[in-house]
RNA sequence: GCGAUCGUAGCUCAGUUGGUUAGAGCGCCGGUUUGUGGUACCGGAGGUCGCGGGUUCAAACCCCGUCGAUCGCCCCA
């Protein structure tokens, strides 16, 4: 007998099983719930799309870009990739389809998305995002709506010691005057600068403002403020945002040294952060952005669409399920033990089961085994009731307080 | 891409300074006990010690490589 080898799992992938399952479609069926609270459209997206909607929309130089994309020819030659985010290709589809007519249009979805990256704790190659987005719509209000959604999200979640880190990058204008501002003063002091931060100076200088390095920090606490550069319109806008959510009741603190590492961003960005030292914060290791997110103005230029204004966020399903915990798997309502292995008691068995299911309860059976030690096996799985059934007829077993409807059908059946 | 730690039954782990047929608990399967019950006892299945090389008379244990996991950095959800 030759001995096959099973092979293993692609790495970063994972099986997700149990307690962990629960809490992963809790998830997923709290987003829905909120998202038909906020009337924000379902949208189905496919996983792979022509690779330039990714590198234009997200931008060549970023690091999703030019290093952690799963990009791959197909049969005609031509370049697909797995969809490293949702956000570029829902643009995409709001221009192809002409979802323009729908504009302001509200949409959620989720599903996998895949990254080549180290994978370590809360971070996986294929992973799972929720997604909302509102696209054509150029007013604070949208941002504050979405926001809200986020927020009251986390809340019916159940999660807790997380708060809302708000930031304006400003217009494009303002954004790119910070931007060379902040060349400049880091430029001045570039070789004391850690070795990560010398290099974000070319590639992506905002990032040294969020640098771990302590070498880092101490410049950043004097860097030019976004503040400074913004035009009266950014100011406004944001202004209108922050007391949007103040009348909303969404709690935020102001971030500014908070930046988004895609191109696209401008204006409002943010991210909902374990607060240091919470259960959160311990349970997500550094991996801790759970939601993220901001508004996009210039995406839709990038796939040679109409400038159209659009804001939207994602968070990352298997954080937020760490925040859960895990979920018990709910027991039956009633076990159905067949006592013997009689034709008589099989049977029986059978239709007290359908009896039940069509009555909208959850019930299983044991019939496998050790006939004595059956019962002993639906004891342990904790049901309401358990049903026994053998060649000398049928009975229930039940421990006091069961649901009065489910008594009555029992009772029928008994 | 860089660094650290780790990898023994389905699960959690033990395995003494390298030394004969690799162990426990839980789980699973079967039997006995009990007999209206999640008990106790007995037995069984299940491992080429992640994989591949090397050192040695001898390797789960030492060395190298590789794959994977975990945790950081980077990046991000």
């Amino acid at each position: 007998m030759s001995k096959t080898k099973t092979p293993q799992a692609i790495r970063g992938t994972q099986d997700i099983f149990g307690a962990q399952a629960e809490a992963f479609a809790f998830v997923v069926e709290t987003f829905e719930r909120v998202r038909k609270l906020y009337r924000f459209r379902r949208v189905e997206m496919p996983v792979f799309e022509k690779t330039e909607v990714f590198s234009r929309a997200i931008g060549e130089t970023t690091d999703v870009v030019s290093k952690e994309m799963y990009s791959f020819e197909d049969r005609g030659q031509e370049s697909l990739t797995l969809r490293p985010e949702f956000t570029a290709g829902i643009a995409r589809a709001y221009l192809t389809n002409g979802w323009q007519q729908h504009a302001p249009l509200k949409v959620g979805t989720h599903g996998p998305l895949f990254r080549y990256e180290r994978p370590q704790k809360g971070r996986y190659r294929q992973f799972h995002q929720i997604d909302a987005e509102i696209i054509g719509a150029a007013e604070p209000q949208a941002d504050v709506e979405l926001l809200a959604m986020a927020d009251q999200l986390l809340k019916e979640l159940g999660i807790e010691g997380v708060t809302l880190h708000l930031n304006t990058l400003g217009d494009g204008d303002s954004r790119e005057a910070w931007r060379a501002a902040l060349v400049e003063y880091f430029s001045a002091v570039k070789g004391k600068l850690s070795e990560d931060s010398q290099e974000r100076l070319e590639k992506n200088p905002l990032r040294i403002l969020d640098s771990k390095d302590h070498r880092d920090r101490k410049f950043v606490a004097d860097a030019p403020k976004i503040d400074a550069f913004l035009s009266d319109e950014a100011t406004a806008f944001f202004d209108a945002v922050t007391s949007g959510l103040d009348a909303a009741g969404v709690k935020w603190m102001r971030a500014e040294s908070l930046v988004r590492g895609l191109d696209y961003y401008r204006h409002t960005a943010f991210e909902f952060i374990p607060d240091e030292g919470s259960a959160a914060a311990d349970a997500l290791g550094s991996q801790s952005t759970i939601l993220g997110g901001g508004r996009y103005d210039g995406l839709m230029e990038s796939l040679g669409g109409a400038p159209t204004p659009a804001v939207g966020w994602a968070a990352g399903i298997e954080r937020l399920a760490m925040l859960v915990g895990e979920r018990v798997e709910a027991p039956a309502d009633v076990i159905v033990v067949v006592e013997d292995d009689t034709p008589n008691a099989q049977s029986h068995a059978w239709f007290v089961l359908s009896t039940l299911r069509d009555e909208g309860f959850v019930a299983e059976m044991v019939a496998t085994g050790s006939p004595r030690k059956r019962y002993d096996k639906a004891v342990k799985r904790g049901a309401e009731a358990i049903f026994k059934c053998s060649s000398d007829g049928h009975g229930l077993s039940a421990d006091g307080n069961i649901d009065p409807r489910l008594a009555e059908i029992l009772d029928r059946l008994n």
